[in-house]
RNA sequence: GUGGUUUUAGCUCAGUUGGUUAGAGCGCCUGAUUGUGGUUCAGGAGGUCGUGGGUUCGAGCCCCAUAUUCCACCCCA
């Protein structure tokens, strides 16, 4: 058999001691948090039935998303008909009826659905689970990447929201990232799409402004005239979304100029109801911008909608996102359960607290705290009495290991202290026959002579 | 899906207009060091140059295909 050089899928990654400590430092950050909110934790499948995934996510979300292969002889569905109808939505189809989650809400929302029965409304739950999208990995991007969401479902207050926001800042002010925190409100947008053009643009004029703090005035505008927007509406849009001035401002500007419009009033007064109250429960200030450029694409969001970005690093892309979804139970059954949620990006936060050097440094590798070391080779000593001290640190809750490879007998104790060394083991215990135990400190080098109780005693503070 | 980029020792990278046995630093192994690591010194191992074709007397270097890395667009955490 031909040797095979071993790899990993594209935008997939293999992660260290190192890395799953500081990963699970941002996941404990982030869950002490959902708890102190009262969110309670579920999980679902890493797989979902395609007929729940797909539709969920807009036109590109669904060509991201990763397909599982049918079991058995699927190939039979494809009949010469079928494949020289180069139909590639219906083949995939009959060969394929399940895949990868692409998020973790629309499988909470069939969860929901699912076991409505048993859930108390208003319902809310954390999750923090992979989720999977089949697109080309680059800076920020991966295909495997992990997902926090918190999310309550059955309730229309907007208090809620307001748990939310508090929720993104307590998490980044806990890691030590300053974020900007953006809210819009999909309401204000069809209000926007209404007064400039007719809400049936509303998904062309979102995705175009969404872009306007990359591409700038000059590209967003273009962009639209080539879509067929006439200059004074795309003037029209721009007297809209440039408003200037602080947020109360802002918003009363924007209510003249969508007046006409019911359903922007909505979303302007939704927004009115958050600011005023935004600075009241939590001590710090929240850093919360209005961004009536915001959009998001996923196409469940029908309220407010949320993004959170660093404001150092190079990283320019969200590292939280989320909003308000009306009828994402709907879809699977259950109307009138509206659901509001947040998403943090693990593996962007991850990056952006390496780039910013952010992490702790004290954070536990998780390594033994003490290495015994034998002076004699192990395989000529009695282990009965070694294992026994082995036993007794661990039963008090010491985290201990046994070198067990072959030493060097004119230098015996070079190649054990050597290894505790390298993997950062603070303490060698050092074993003779017939002799007192030592115990030497490697950091400092101090060696002393020990009884087994003065050790447990010093290694367990 | 579109465009660009990367791939040479365990790791980070050099490698001149194609020209003999492909280099460095770090790491690793051995010794100086006769019961103890992180310093120093000496020595050593390790590469079919991502893979498969092609051009050439000759390819790490040129051409084609493919995989991979990173990046931009699209879109998104």
């Amino acid at each position: 058999m031909a040797k095979e050089k071993p790899s990993i899928p594209k935008g997939t990654r293999d992660f260290g001691p190192q890395e799953v400590a500081k990963r699970k430092y941002i996941l404990n950050t982030i869950e002490k948090v959902f708890i102190k909110y009262g969110f309670m934790p579920i999980e679902t499948p890493t797989m979902e039935n395609l007929s729940t995934l797909t539709g969920k996510y807009g036109d590109e979300g669904d060509k991201l998303l990763f397909k599982i292969l049918n079991s058995g002889e699927y190939l039979k569905e494809l009949t010469p008909e079928i494949l020289s109808t180069n139909n590639h939505q219906l083949s995939t189809k009959l060969i394929s009826e399940k895949g990868l989650r692409y998020d973790l809400t629309v499988p909470f929302a069939r969860y929901v659905v699912m076991n409505r029965n048993e859930i108390t409304f208003p319902f809310k739950r954390y999750q923090m689970q992979p989720v999977w999208r089949a697109d080309k990995p680059q800076k920020g991007r991966y295909r495997e990447f992990w997902q926090c969401d918190a999310d309550v479902v059955g309730s229309d207050s907007l208090l809620h929201e307001l748990d939310l926001i508090n929720i993104y800042s307590e998490v980044f002010k806990g890691l030590g990232i300053d974020v900007e925190i953006k809210i819009n409100n999909r309401k204000v947008l069809a209000g926007i799409a209404e007064v400039v053009k007719g809400i049936e643009h509303l998904n062309t004029i979102a995705v175009a402004i969404d872009k306007l703090d990359k591409i700038g005035k000059d590209g967003v505008s273009k962009e639209l005239s080539e879509l067929g927007f006439s200059d004074l509406e795309i003037e029209k849009l721009f007297d809209i979304i440039t408003i200037k001035g602080n947020e109360s401002e802002m918003l009363e500007t924007l209510k003249i100029k969508l007046q006409s419009s019911q359903e922007g009033l909505k979303g302007i007064e939704e927004l009115e109801f958050i600011f005023n109250l935004i600075n009241q429960s939590i001590n710090e200030p929240t850093n919360l911008k209005t961004d009536f450029s915001l959009a998001r694409g996923l196409s469940y969001y029908t309220g407010c909608i949320f993004e959170v970005a660093a404001v150092k690093g190079s990283l320019r892309s969200s590292i939280g996102g989320g909003g308000r979804y009306d009828n994402l139970t709907g879809i699977f059954g259950l109307d009138g359960v509206s659901g509001v949620g947040i998403s943090f990006g693990l593996d962007r936060i991850y990056d952006v607290l390496e780039e910013l050097k952010l992490f702790p440094e004290t954070l536990s590798q998780g390594s033994s705290k003490v290495l015994i070391c034998a002076s004699n080779s192990i395989e000529n000593i009695e282990l009965a009495p070694v294992l026994q001290i082995l036993g007794t640190l661990r039963n008090n809750g010491i985290a201990s290991e046994l070198y067990t490879e072959k030493i060097n007998v004119k230098k015996p104790l070079e190649k054990p202290i050597k290894y505790a060394s390298s993997k950062k083991i603070p303490y060698a215990l050092i074993y003779t026959e017939n002799e007192p135990l030592k115990l030497k400190n490697l950091e400092t080098g101090f060696q002393e002579e020990l009884s087994m109780e003065e050790i447990v005693e010093k290694l367990k503070g």
